[in-house]
DNA sequence: GCCGTTTTCGGCCCGACTGTTTTCAGTCG
């Protein structure tokens, strides 16, 4: 089994523990339990394998665990996990994500209404049962029908991340069966869109019929959904993604490449110019609509060319004015994850990163960056252990020291993630941030603000001379928590003002800002900065989201501060001495 | 349940808000 899969079964283990009202200290070593495996670079069903080796020497591993996961590794579940099963439905597990509603509540809700299902509790929430409970009332019924609403609309969808994961474990799986050429990932996927629905493979070669067959019969495809000559589509794994492999000739590649990347409208629309043309696109490739001739197929780039079009990136193809720039050979140039030489957002141990300063730096280095950016939490995250001024200034003296001694390998500028308060001010005095080379400003509390007051708030923060960067701007959590309210164009037109960078945080969970808004900013003139927002040394990998999404923007290189070299990067944030 | 140890058990991040109460439990970050 996976490993993030080992670590999937354990925290809904402690989800599970949490509503039975377990110890809380038990429950919080499962979720830890759940970090380590999911972070542990090498697969622990390995070391598993091998008599020589012990799970326990994992930090977060004691011999409870071990033997936990072992019962998990055999038969994909555990007894304390079944027994739990037994008392509460698995829709439990949903409840858990419904907003304003946790362990407590939902255990009660299951002791008196034996709540079985999100449809059950909602029609409880209608007919007004729910506040008979105590401390329930009319409120919380709303809430919980509002958030049972959006949990609606998000579920059968996947992060970005999750996609591609899957995606390169298929490519390697297919890609290794005799005969086949190529295997190449389409749909919302390859478009870079921050959920996916479904993951769209497309295999050619001799190989590929044969491709299909070994497919369907993968141990980790748990139903059928449909079998053809052509195709076969399953649900896939523990979370049940549906996968659809198609086999294809090679001549077609391109043109099935083009249709299956999508997006609609943009193939409707590229249908259209072909019909225009007196052509005919399909998956099976471009043809001429009299005699039927074959114009084009095996690469989208002839296909593109034959319509009298640049290639346009995946990234672009939602049908916002792209086809027109294509056919004036006025596309941008959109950044690459080549471009980016510095990641200004990340943790250490000094707050809840899990590697230290000297650790994310050589991880950076080794990465290729000329320079990053340290940039713990402040003070308001307490629970993060989150810095003080003192804790402040002392690390930027440290940083000074630590780039005079020169033996990182790369320019480290030091930074703090700064909480934004809930009246616009910083958590931190102004005095100790200007000993700082980059301050993000961000919102971890108060997010049901009403749009104006939140509004107020974010302006109010783009007045403090000391701010670089507004991190995570909307705060989203993806297919978890909607943007917080506010007036996106006064905000960004002010941050243009005041020369304040927009965050696209490259994390899979936020990819904040989203495109739509990053070409809102973008046409105000604002200048962003992709960062990934790493707690760990693996994260730093997530950087490759934010350039998608950077790239859904429409973004070139110049509109990044972190394309920019060192030197250059540092005389853009040097703000003026107050 | 993990960890670290004065090796056998005690400590393990906490503060603020919300809606429900009438003094606070539950949720959230």
């Amino acid at each position: 089994m996976e490993n993030r899969e080992i670590a999937r079964i354990l925290s809904e283990t402690a989800d599970l523990m949490e509503i039975g009202g377990d110890d809380s200290f038990r429950i919080r070593s499962y979720r830890n339990g759940a970090t380590a495996i999911e972070g542990h670079a090498e697969p622990v069903s390995a070391i598993l394998a091998d008599p020589a080796r012990k799970i326990t020497d994992i930090p977060g591993i004691g011999k409870g665990l071990a033997f936990v996961i072992q019962e998990i590794e055999t038969r994909g579940s555990n007894e304390r996990r079944d027994t739990l099963l037994q008392k509460y439905p698995p829709a439990a597990l949903d409840f858990l994500k419904i907003q304003g509603l946790g362990p407590r509540n939902i255990a009660l809700l299951f002791e008196h209404f034996q709540v079985a299902s999100l449809d059950h509790l909602e029609q409880l929430c209608r007919d007004g049962k729910v506040r008979e409970l105590p401390r329930m009332g009319e409120k919380l019924e709303a809430k919980i029908l509002r958030s049972i609403a959006q949990l609606r609309l998000r579920t059968g969808r996947f992060l970005l991340s999750f996609g591609h994961q899957t995606a390169y474990e298929l490519s390697d799986f297919l890609g290794a069966i005799d005969g086949v050429e190529n295997v190449s990932a389409a749909g919302s996927l390859r478009r870079g869109r921050e959920t996916i629905g479904d993951l769209d493979l497309l295999v050619t070669g001799t190989g590929a019929a044969n491709a299909l067959d070994r497919f369907a019969a993968h141990p980790r495809v748990h139903e059928i959904l449909g079998r053809g000559a052509n195709k076969t589509s399953v649900k896939y794994g523990l979370d049940g993604l549906q996968v659809d492999v198609r086999a294809l000739p090679r001549q077609s590649f391109g043109a099935a490449m083009q249709y299956f990347t999508g997006s609609k409208d943009h193939n409707v629309a590229i249908r259209m110019r072909a019909i225009k043309m007196g052509l005919k696109l399909s998956e099976y490739g471009l043809f001429r609509a009299d005699d039927e001739s074959r114009v084009a197929g095996e690469t989208e780039e002839e296909i593109y060319q034959a319509l009298g079009l640049q290639w346009i990136p995946p990234e672009m193809r939602e049908n916002l004015g792209e086809i027109e720039l294509a056919a004036e050979s006025t596309l941008p140039s959109l950044i690459q994850l080549s471009d980016l030489r510095g990641d200004l957002h990340m943790h250490t141990t000094e707050t809840d990163g899990r590697a230290t300063l000297e650790e994310m730096a050589d991880a950076c280095r080794v990465a290729g960056y000329q320079y990053i950016a340290v940039t713990d939490h402040s003070k308001a995250l307490s629970m993060a252990n989150g810095l003080d001024e003192a804790r402040v200034v002392a690390f930027a003296r440290r940083v000074r020291k630590l780039n005079e001694d020169g033996n990182l390998g790369l320019r480290l500028f030091s930074g703090l993630e700064c909480d934004i308060l809930k009246d616009g001010t910083l958590d931190i005095a102004p005095d100790a941030l200007a000993e700082l080379d980059v301050v993000i400003g961000s919102v971890h509390s108060h997010m049901n603000l009403e749009s104006t007051e939140m509004t107020d708030r974010l302006l109010r923060a783009l007045e403090s001379p000391r701010l670089t960067i507004l991190g995570h701007p909307t705060g989203r959590l993806l297919l978890n928590r909607e943007a917080y309210a506010y007036d996106c164009d006064r905000v960004f037109s002010e941050a243009v003002r005041r020369g304040v960078a927009l965050e696209i945080n490259a994390s899979p969970e936020r990819l904040d800002l989203g495109a739509h808004l990053i070409r809102t900013a973008k046409a105000k003139g604002a200048k962003f900065a992709i960062s990934t927002d790493a707690h760990h040394p693996k994260h730093l990998a997530n950087m490759r989201y934010g350039v998608f999404t950077a790239r859904r923007g429409w973004l070139e290189p110049r509109d990044v501060l972190n394309t920019l070299p060192a030197d250059e990067f540092a005389a853009a944030i040097r703000k003026p001495k107050s």
